[in-house]
RNA sequence: GGCGGUGUAGCUCAGUUGGUUAGAGCACACGGUUCAUACCCGUGGCGUCACUGGUUCGAAUCCAGUCACCGCUACCA
């Protein structure tokens, strides 16, 4: 009995630009999917990686004194760092200048070239002199003599064949695209990257210019050794290399792998995974993934965030203050996957304290706390005809599996979140209503005692399971002080969040604040 | 210019196929409680649902127009 296959991937990053809040929010994301799907039962695979090529690495690498492939290798480190930082639980790592990858984009293409679809011509364009730019025909503007001009300068510009490249037939693909975006209405996720993306195809296909001979630092064209691949001919592939696509010592990985179920992309190359990407696959006759998600930027102050705004906030800084559990979190909870965000240390810290500090870790601060003063941190034992009366907590936890894991399939992080955090607002109110601490002045109701401490410990457990794809650290010591074993470990998370399932007699220790409350005007970057 | 989107309480947003007094969380104020991380619980909103007009017994929800902001309109990624 074999687990499903479910298999996700980040964008391959571009190695020259050290990962930033962007590119850990990606991650972050698919980590959480990835977790889920794990405890959902599902055999995963998580595939991210460096786009390690091109002319600007070439050019990077040797303005530090580099050959390109050492400047590549010296940026590794702060990308599997950041990864580990954020327990971000990959499976491979691809990196576009490895012998695998090779292997992936030379046959690809190959198998392209045999088809049929590739052809070598000179790339048409014009030539603006003043500008020393190229530019495509409908960039250009035209003057009151109908003559081409330059967009910037607005001077007449010069048509220039400029090198001979390959060129794959993209324009062949315009009507199976948008016949297979009208098939798999889910394929391009949100509906309004959808509605760019069916707009622009509508538009007519140009083909596309798969490789360059003016560089060499790329991979190159088994059928032509003087070209190298252009960037999307070559990260793209990735994706295949990272499930073992041409891999012998993978064998059948692939096939069982592939198609994915997501594509996590910023929704600035939408357009690469929806149209190139799909048509590649198409040519190459494999089926297509199920869906590219184009999630939102995170705005500050409403802008997007650059570092020449000033907003040159690195993941590790907002570690230090929160901790990782509330960095994944916020960005998960409080940007709505899909849309852009507004972030901001006042909001970071105004989440951390409501929902972590306040109502989360102190939930298991207070119900640890009498477990341990009334029952000697015993998990304590419920008199058999009051453990079966109903109650209000386990009403709740019934249901939330179902509602989690129909959020989490369609990554609404945002209100699977909300749904665990329902839970323990009620845990709170149910602790309230109990008083705990009034059945615990007579002799008489320690039968009740047991019953509510029981529940509400029961209630935390359920939490810390439906919290570990977000916060798995804290879950794992959650399930720590309960005396459970390794809370990540868990695989069929429906069956484990059954009501009643924490074993009386368990050791409970009450630990330190999983979550210290914190002050804005004390938080320093 | 063309196509698409957004505009709902101080803030971030939900509002299904149009239907009773328009919701949530946070923030804020007051009251209660004390097991807990000054925590938790309760109470508190006369919001022109951007504007105008229309369809309808009835619209935040449908239609038309206006205004504001944003995205896309291909080979840096």
């Amino acid at each position: 009995m074999s687990k499903p296959a479910y298999s996700i991937t980040t964008p391959i990053y571009y190695v020259n630009a050290a990962p930033h809040l962007g590119t850990a929010y990606t991650t972050i994301a698919a980590d959480t999917e990835a977790r889920y799907q794990r405890m959902n039962g599902c055999d995963v695979a998580f595939v991210t990686g460096l786009d390690e090529h091109g002319q600007k690495v070439a050019e990077t690498g040797e303005k530090n004194g580099m050959t390109p492939q050492a400047w590549c290798d010296s940026m590794v480190p702060a990308f599997k760092e950041t990864w580990d930082m954020l327990d971000i639980t990959y499976t491979d790592f691809v990196r576009t200048t490895e012998d695998r990858q090779t292997r992936s984009v030379q046959k690809f293409w190959t198998d392209l070239y045999e088809k049929g679809y590739l052809y070598k011509s000179a790339y048409e364009g014009w030539y603006c002199v003043h500008e020393e730019t190229y530019y495509n025909e409908s960039d250009l503007e035209k003057n009151e003599d109908g003559e081409f001009v330059c967009p910037d300068c607005h001077r007449p510009v010069r048509r220039a064949s400029g090198e001979e490249n390959w060129f794959f037939k993209l324009s062949e693909f315009q009507e199976p695209l948008l016949k297979f975006y009208e098939e798999h209405p889910d394929f391009i996720r949100p509906e309004t990257r959808k509605n760019e993306i069916v707009t622009f195809v509508k538009g007519g296909l140009q083909d596309l210019s798969i490789s360059r001979s003016t560089f060499d630092w790329g991979i190159p064209l088994p059928f032509d050794e003087g070209h190298v691949c252009y960037v999307w001919a070559d990260a793209l592939l990735a994706y295949l290399t990272g499930i073992g696509y041409a891999d012998p010592e993978r064998e059948g990985e692939f096939e069982r792998r592939w198609p994915m179920q997501y594509h996590f992309v910023g929704k600035d190359i939408t357009r690469f995974h929806c149209v190139i990407w799909p048509a590649m696959l198409m040519a190459a006759g494999l089926p297509v993934a199920d869906c590219v998600f184009g999630h939102g930027f995170l705005l500050v102050g409403g802008e997007k965030m650059s570092k020449s705004k000033g907003n040159g906030i690195k993941p590790a800084d907002l570690v230090k203050v929160y901790g990782v559990d509330a960095y994944r979190y916020y960005f998960m909870s409080d940007v709505r996957f899909g849309h852009d965000g507004n972030i901001s240390i006042e909001r970071m810290t105004q989440v951390y304290n409501a929902d972590l500090a306040n109502t989360w870790g102190n939930l298991c601060s207070r119900v640890f706390n009498m477990v341990g003063k009334y029952f000697d941190g015993k998990v304590p034992e419920v008199p058999a005809e009051l453990a079966a009366e109903p109650n209000p907590l386990k009403e709740l936890a019934d249901t939330l599996y179902e509602r989690y894991n129909a959020c989490m399939a369609e990554v609404n992080f945002t209100d699977a979140a909300a749904a665990v955090q329902e839970l323990a607002s009620r845990v709170n109110l149910y602790v309230e209503e109990s008083a705990p601490w009034n059945l615990a002045k007579s002799e008489e109701t320690q039968g009740q005692l047991a019953q509510v401490l029981y529940n509400a410990l029961e209630a935390c457990r359920i939490l810390a399971l439906f919290f570990a794809p977000f916060m798995p650290n804290t879950s794992a010591e959650v399930f720590r002080r309960l005396g459970l074993g390794d809370v990540c470990a868990i695989d069929d998370i429906k069956a484990a969040s059954a009501w009643g399932q924490l074993p009386a007699g368990n050791l409970v220790e009450k630990g330190d604040p999983l979550f210290p409350r914190l002050d804005v005007k004390e938080i320093q970057l």
